[in-house]
DNA sequence: ACCTGAACACCGTTCAAGT
DNA sequence: ACCTGAACACCGTTCAAGT
């Protein structure tokens, strides 16, 4: 008579740590970072609330998990034959172009602090230091400042598409209030902030962030 | 006979917003991010929940105003007779030990793009750039990649003590933690972050806080 | 105009009970 | 070993009712 086959195989669809984080980022792309809640993903499971809770020890790991999926994905950029500056611009840029598919990566990882999303991004950009010629004391410094502009930059991303959500608009109608109220300050008070006002409707953000890595690049390349 | 008093003295400590961000901070200080709750707030004020509804629109609303209050105290800093190098690294450190002092509001800043807070901030910058010599139409990438730091900075340090603060530990146990899992990385996939790891436990926040700006100057001073 | 506080519609997390 | 789902202890917010 045949065998029966290996019970973990008993169900096609059985639970694992792995589809948990990947229904998960397809709720979060979809609905948002307010959108995760463990009913909604234990529904689209077709299971328990409690049920994660065996694979997964609470949100915030859940959070982490599906963020370093992303981030391991963003710089699975090719760096051969790259100097140590191309290749930084390059890991950047995939770390922003990641984010703009994931905008609330920007949250995960900043609540996720020497976890395994920023271990990856640190050591990328670290691998890359030594061979600009930055003195080994001076190496952490170089990066953390990277670090901090990049997690700036996507908190704020992630933040624009949050309250962007949550009003019911798109990211650049919101930009474009911000936009609006940023003119309407009193011009004695405000006269720098008035200035740049209209500059928030129809700047490239992808290119203003390379301007940053850049400005922080030349900076890194005096020590 | 002798006139009333105005109704709106009638009492003594009759509800008001710059009461209600005035408690909110005090209990932001003490219990941090996930202590303030309109339950505990309405408490600590003597009154209900809904009352607080009639001065403040909803959450967000109390924590950018209770941010907005450090913010505004925080960039009160001397810059009279600094050069535009000096003046931004003051504000810059005003920032810094607003956040020291009440590490919330990393959180506050990221969540309230474009919101009082984030104006005064780009306005303290931006007021520096024009002397520091920078073309005008590169002064919002200068004025921006500083606010970026800046934010990731505090988004961090903010993350570092609400996690510390989950864990029931102090920010260096917090960090040692840190530490001793990136000592514990395999060595062929993670010798930058291995190597840096150590690094985490004595150095100086403010230093390399300042370090990172002062890269962006050097940065900001080629444009 | 301003305050009260019960009620609503949610959360994350736990845990006895099942298979 | 893994899953179920009711229950617990919270949230932010609303709103009829008061003063």
């Amino acid at each position: 008579m045949q065998r029966k086959a290996p019970s973990t195989q008993r169900r096609e669809e059985s639970l694992s740590r792995s589809r948990i984080v990947e229904a998960s980022i397809e709720i979060l792309d979809k609905y948002g970072e307010s959108g995760l809640t463990f009913r909604a993903l234990s529904e689209r499971l077709a299971t328990g609330p409690g049920a994660i809770y065996w694979h997964i020890a609470n949100k915030g790991e859940l959070l982490t998990a599906a963020c370093d999926a992303i981030v391991a994905g963003a710089l699975d950029v090719p760096l051969v034959g790259k100097t140590p500056e191309a290749a930084i611009r390059a890991i950047a840029l995939g770390i922003f172009d990641g984010m703009q598919a994931h905008p609330w990566i920007g949250s995960a990882l900043t609540h996720s602090p020497g976890q395994s999303p920023i271990v990856r991004i640190v050591e990328s950009i670290g691998r890359q230091t030594g061979a600009l010629g930055v003195p080994e004391d001076q190496q952490r410094v170089a990066v953390s400042a990277l670090l901090s502009f990049i997690l700036g930059v996507s908190s704020q991303n992630a933040a624009n598409t949050q309250l962007a959500r949550v009003r019911g608009i798109n990211r650049s109608d919101f930009l474009e209030a911000i936009s609006t109220a940023w003119s309407a300050l009193d011009p004695d008070e405000y006269p720098f902030t008035r200035s740049i006002a209209a500059q928030l409707l129809n700047h490239d953000d992808r290119r203003d962030f390379l301007a940053g890595i850049d400005l922080i690049l030349k900076g890194i390349s005096t020590l």
